[in-house]
DNA sequence: CTTGCTCCTCCAGCGGCTAGAGGATGTAGC
DNA sequence: GCTACATCCTCTAGCCGCTGGAGGAGCAAG
């Protein structure tokens, strides 16, 4: 069983320092040993959750979601219908954020493929933003929460 | 030349009443007129200030290019290399942006489509979390920020 | 005994809003 | 004139998920 820094931990997990303290303070890894000096030590099990919680957060997940999944880790015995419906649910967001960018992406390329270089006055990205109605396509936009 | 209320303007363009307060605040919109009861009054200029700045937010810019933009916009003799450069590093967060929601969307259906709907024990969900290696694709995560 | 490294806690800040408190003013109906 | 209600104002704090810095403690090596 090995024993180690934050330092360590933050090394070994790809979580940074601070980030591992934050994770605690809101309750997702739960509080480490102490040493005498009233350092915080990390076991395996520890390093185990922060994995854990980097690959969620990589996938998107907010600290909610992980939160309840951890829960679910804890107990093996549980169904696993409730993990399944959060990685659904962020399944269809990632499917309509993707829907959104390649929207986004229309509309951008279509407003540098059309500068023409020259002046701001007839400038085809201004004239875009301006006048909505210019839109290649209509329906970008009002996504509500911001990740990835 | 009409003159609204903020309430009036912000049915017209789009924008809720606190979030034009807040561009004001931000510098991104000029401080509108006022009537003797201190109220803002919003002529057509702001009206389309407005539009621009929704528009350009739907479009994923950031308040700073955004004021750059509109910077540009006030001056039409300027030649629009500037903006079409803010629009084209747009145009390649976007595209890496959609690169990395394509990878998390695998990622996510190959967790989704494993579950063999048991218990926790034996979820792919958990199971992946838990376990990085067990990745479709590797290359997933590490995204900077987070809109759109 | 000093230097340098790591650690601790606490607090502030990022972006882009959003929401609420607490108060002033305007308008409509009686 | 009075009441009810809508709208406006400013100011402050909160959201998410961190990130960074101040200020101080503790330990090892030279």
């Amino acid at each position: 069983m090995r024993a180690m820094s934050i330092k360590d931990a933050a090394r070994e997990s790809g979580v940074k320092i601070p980030t591992i303290r934050y994770y605690e303070e809101i309750g997702l890894l739960p509080a480490p040993g102490r040493d005498g000096s009233n350092r915080r030590v990390f076991a395996e099990a520890d390093l185990q959750r922060l994995a854990f919680i980097r690959h969620a957060r990589e996938l998107g997940f907010e600290v909610d979601a992980i939160r309840t999944l951890l829960d679910l880790q804890d107990r093996p015995d549980q169904p696993c219908s409730a993990a399944d419906a959060i990685a659904q649910a962020r399944l269809a967001d990632v499917n309509q954020r993707i829907r959104s960018l390649l929207a986004l992406k229309a509309e951008l390329e279509a407003m540098v493929e059309g500068c023409r270089h020259g002046h701001v006055s007839e400038c085809r990205v201004i004239e875009t933003l301006a006048d909505h109605g210019r839109c290649v396509y209509e329906q970008h936009g009002a996504r509500k929460s911001g990740r990835l």
